[in-house]
Order: C-alpha cells, then structure tokens, then sequence
DNA sequence: TGTATCATTGTATACTTGTATCATTGTATA
DNA sequence: TATACAATGATACAAGTATACAATGATACA
C-alpha cells in the first residue's frame, strides 16, 4: 500500500490518509481481511505522529471501513451484505431485544432494571 | 460450554468471557465441581492469546467463583457466594447491555429505537 | 518404592498496539 | 493585537500478545 502524503497542502494529513485508504481500497490494492500497518509503523513511513494516523483510522472505523482493536491491530472490514428489508431488520431487532430481556433474567434483573441498564449504557458512551 | 466471542466489540475480550462464564453458569450449564477449559484450550478454541483467559479466570477467582491451581487446572467453586459476585453480576448485565447496542447498532438501528425496541418486548409479556 | 524426566497447567514480565487527554502550532477573524 | 478554533504532537494509559518460568501430574525404570 502506498500512500504519498502531501505536508504543505491545505488539506488535514488526516483527511489525505482516509482518501488514500478508501482509494486502494477501492482500487483492489487493499482486500477485506487485510491487516492495516499498526498506527506506530504508517506514522513512522509517512513521518508524521502516530496519533494522526489513529484519528486517520477511527474515522474508518466508525464508517465500517476498518475494524481497529485495541492491543491487536487493525483490519479491513468484511463489505456489509446488501440492506436486509425493513421487515426483517426490524423483526431481527426485536429477537435481539427479547434475548437481551431473557439474559440478564438469568442473571436474576427484572425488565426494569434491564431497562435502566440500557439507559446507563447510553449515557456512557 | 459455548462461548461467543466478538473481537470488533468495544467490550475487552476479557470481560467478554467473565460475563459469558457467569452466565453459563447461571443456566446451570457449567455446575459446581466441574473443570473449566485450561486456559490454553480456550484460549485456541476462541482464536485469543491464552494470557486473556487467564486474566478472566483470575479475576473469577477473586471473585470466588472459581478455583485456578498452577499446574492442575481450573474448577468451579461449590458454593458460588451470591454477595460476592454482586458487583459480577452487575457488569454482566452492563456487558450485555452494551453488546444489544452495539448489534442492533450493526442493524442500523440507534440507541432510541433499541430502547424503544426493548419497551415493546416488556411490553408483550 | 523412589526418582528421573517430560508433559501439562497456571504465572510473571516485558513488549506491542490502539486510546484518552492535554499541550502546541498555525491560521482565520474580530 | 487578541482570541478562537482546527490540526497535529507528546505523554500516559489500557488491552492484548509473546516468551520464559514455576508447580503439578504422568510415566518409565532402577
């Protein structure tokens, strides 16, 4: 993967690596599966600070792009499978909420505090 | 013993089996008495450094809930103390919070239609 | 029976990788 | 000039991994 980053344009470094990596992407040059280099190592081949290249990755990441974790690395992303209709989506969401409810029951909450649960989540992030 | 490890999670791989071993236990399919996996064996089972089961075990441990011995293996305690994996529990439930966010998230549902989704359920009981 | 030896199991420690937070730098604008 | 903001850098941290080690168990053999 080859990424020519440009200091003196106008446009953010972290901007330029996103492009870049959507590109090879697309071009085929990067496959789903792969494993990106490690946020210390494109920093250092690009020269610039690493964290540059993790703000560069996070924005990939909430796209669905590229999955990073922490403490392993980071990969391309499967391609999402073509939107499910909105009858299915919504039934699946439903089998997810129902097994939520039975879970934690077996953890001995009851609805309300399952509830609340999700509402702390929620607050948190 | 089945358990569903999900390495794009938010959720630390480490607590991830925390809460799964407890559940598993909470339905009864791991009982008092029993062997858990060695941490090697899960580890490979679940594709993970053997160093992550060892550091969910351990704090299983020191929560009671488990006994770990250096070259012999870990088991499940006989009398699980209720109080003492209160806080356990707690996180449990947290964790599982999380993960129905983050999988009806995955759907392309947000936080609001995930609790409005979970309304509905409790509703239907 | 004792013990030598090796395999199995958990432990300790250092290293790798991404994250969070705050400081610095440059630039636009009042 | 002064202020505000965006982009980048520095530093400490969290999570996972690799490797070497210690404790226990199993097996063979004198």
């Amino acid at each position: 993967m080859k990424i020519q980053i440009d200091l003196r344009s106008d446009i953010p470094v972290t901007s330029q690596i996103v492009t870049q990596i959507q590109q090879s992407l697309s071009t085929g040059t990067l496959k789903p599966g792969d494993q990106m280099p490690t946020v210390r190592a494109l920093a250092t081949e690009l020269r610039v600070n690493f964290n540059t290249v993790a703000r560069a990755y996070r924005v990939l990441d909430e796209c669905g792009i590229i999955s990073t974790q922490q403490g392993r690395g980071t990969f391309i992303m499967e391609q999402p499978p073509p939107e499910a209709s909105s009858a299915l989506r919504r039934e699946a969401l439903s089998t997810l909420a129902r097994r939520y409810l039975e879970e934690s029951q077996r953890l001995g909450f009851n609805a309300e505090e399952s509830a609340q649960a999700l509402e702390d989540e929620m607050e948190k992030k």
